[in-house]
DNA sequence: AAAAAATGAATGAATGTTCATTTTTTAATA
DNA sequence: TATTAAAAAATGAACATTCATTCATTTTTT
């Protein structure tokens, strides 16, 4: 269901104005879900804590979502496809291999490093079983632009033939240790080392 | 406190085996607490269930640890510790950088996806804040000998003159990443697949 | 005035921790 | 060695607290 094609039907202001509110309220509930288990944890994190500081009662996050599992698997999905959506805003299929990696991998480590909170909230989910593995799933899909690139690499022998996941691991994933680092030590990455790692990632996978 | 000091030290068996058990009873309740958290997270774990798979009354677990948040704390220094002691047990400083690498990627690589149980509590809990900051700055000691590794590898002109933070990221961190994909898809890496991920991590950080 | 949304006090279940009691171990004595 | 009293360890029921969730009531919107 997207909310803007919602939107887009409704001739009246007022229930634009009132539907408005809602998704407001509901981002507020699962900004506040992601800045309080980012710093305390999910097991530190009562619902009653979510609803204070979203500024709304308790009883009112049943409203918009199931239960807690719920509203931390909606949360991780919503995080997960923003992510994946700033990761492949700008990509066209018609530049090089080498080329495009590198566009994608910048946007990912852009909205890692700026959007720290975001990305720390997803590798805590991924690290961890507080989320569903149906929404693991769910999350994963978005990914498949960056799959098709690497199966062209390999059949062009620009990228190494070696199981995605592997690829994964040494070209993406780094960023998400780099960023837990960035939170944790008040050390923030350089641009100068930002290309660096660039390099890191693509010396590990790219072929010859 | 060194127990086996303690040991040595002690003329009469029976206190040895008094000693023996307590020793038996903590690493029940240290193993308990990594299977559980591993398998329903940090917040699904009540002490009474690690009580219940340690064949242990609740109540005793505070006569080894002062509550849970220590238990958690001690359980992952414990991991932390056999990881460095079982990475560097074969390591000596008279090899090439390149060679003295392998050889330590390797054993961390074994260490990884054989105790994986042991390294997946571990990703755990360097991806939340379910450890105390103390705790995690305890775990990171002994990784002294990799450190001073590189800096020679820096030196010889061998190893990329960049963070370390960077050079872990890139070499070793993968494998975490690596270990979850395998306990959560039950997926094995092949030992040739092990031999790619050795070769990305190298290529990764190697200079020229 | 009717309908919908939001509230927050109340509920009941779950959890970390304690402590009075029981069980086991130790050390002394016969 | 056998007996026994003191000490230590372990137990698990009980306690206090916390928490997710509900629902009768209030507030807001239609």
């Amino acid at each position: 269901m997207n909310v803007h094609f919602l939107i887009s039907l409704l001739s009246n202001y007022k229930i634009m104005a009132q539907l408005q509110k809602s998704i407001d309220k509901r981002n507020a509930l699962i900004k506040a879900t992601i800045e309080l288990v980012n710093n305390n944890g999910f097991h530190a994190t009562p619902m009653s804590k979510i609803a204070k500081m979203a500024n709304v009662s308790p009883g009112t996050i049943y409203l918009y979502f199931e239960n807690k599992q719920d509203l931390v698997n909606q949360t991780y999905i919503e995080v997960k496809a923003e992510y994946t959506k700033y990761a492949f805003a700008n990509y066209n299929e018609d530049a090089c291999v080498e080329k495009s990696f590198e566009v994608i991998w910048k946007r990912i480590a852009d909205f890692k490093l700026k959007e720290c909170e975001y990305a720390f909230f997803l590798a805590q989910c991924d690290n961890t079983p507080i989320i569903d593995e149906a929404s693991r799933q769910e999350g994963i899909k978005h990914l498949q632009p960056l799959l098709d690139l690497w199966a062209r690499g390999k059949q062009e022998g620009v990228i190494k033939p070696i199981d995605d996941y592997l690829l994964y691991a040494y070209s993406i994933n780094p960023l998400s240790f780099l960023l837990t680092i960035q939170k944790r030590a008040a050390f923030t990455l350089s641009k100068n080392q930002i290309e660096e790692a660039y390099q890191a990632a693509w010396d590990s996978i790219k072929l010859k």
